[in-house]
DNA sequence: CACCAGGAATGTA
DNA sequence: TACATTCATGGT
């Protein structure tokens, strides 16, 4: 057993299965309406506390937004009112939208976008504005459970501390979780989940 | 009251 | 390539 996987045993073995926020994006399987839930909160977690994503997320479902298809027959006005408490909202009203969009018009559903390629579709998405390899990722990973390794700052900070690399890049990490791990999405989506929730309870 | 959270785009040198 | 700034709300 190597390193990486070393370290998701111990961090497995202390929080145990990914709870709170996590047990959503961790569940498996998902309904449909849960990974288009998954899309969404990828776009309002940015740079945001949990809490006011969930503000936003119940402004959504009390307005009866549940679905891709019902964020992209709103408008990004409205739609903006709504994801208010998430903050940075007129910027990812833009983003949510636009993504809601390019998943209905191109693919028309999840089911359907996860048949292509993985690396076709990480392209798509970086292209759209907002979306960047972290939001990328998230969305192939929890949404879509293809089997990308999600980076974050808690990963860096995780990788510095214990000395796994010297090069924080996103990329360079990505490979290098991936090449030290089995190609699973299972494995990606929870041991992701976990370094944040390690990376949250200090220390 | 100051600080900051699952980021990403834009501007500057 | 490498930083600095901007976007914004609500919790602590």
């Amino acid at each position: 057993m190597n390193t990486f996987e070393k370290l998701y045993n111990d961090l497995k073995r202390k929080y145990g299965k990914p709870g709170g926020q996590w047990s959503l994006w961790c569940k498996r399987p998902k309904t449909k309406s849960e990974k288009e839930e998954v899309v969404i909160e990828a776009i309002l977690t940015q740079r945001a506390n949990w809490k006011n994503v969930e503000l936003a997320l119940n402004n959504l479902k009390k307005a009866k937004i549940n679905s891709l298809r019902d964020v992209y027959n709103l408008s990004e006005e409205k739609l903006a009112i709504f994801i208010r408490p998430s903050g940075f909202y007129r910027a990812k009203a833009n983003y949510l939208f636009h993504l809601s969009e390019f998943i209905i018009k191109n693919y028309g559903s999840l089911e359907i976008m996860k048949k292509v390629d993985t690396e076709e579709l990480r392209e798509q998405l970086l292209a759209l504005k907002g979306i960047g390899p972290e939001t990328a990722d998230s969305i192939l990973l929890y949404a879509l459970n293809k089997p990308v390794f999600v980076i974050d700052e808690y990963t860096r900070r995780l990788v510095d501390k214990k000395k796994l690399a010297k090069n924080l890049n996103y990329d360079f990490l990505q490979n290098l979780f991936e090449k030290n791990l089995k190609k699973d999405y299972r494995l990606y989506q929870d041991f992701h989940a976990l370094i944040v929730i390690d990376g949250k309870s200090g220390m």
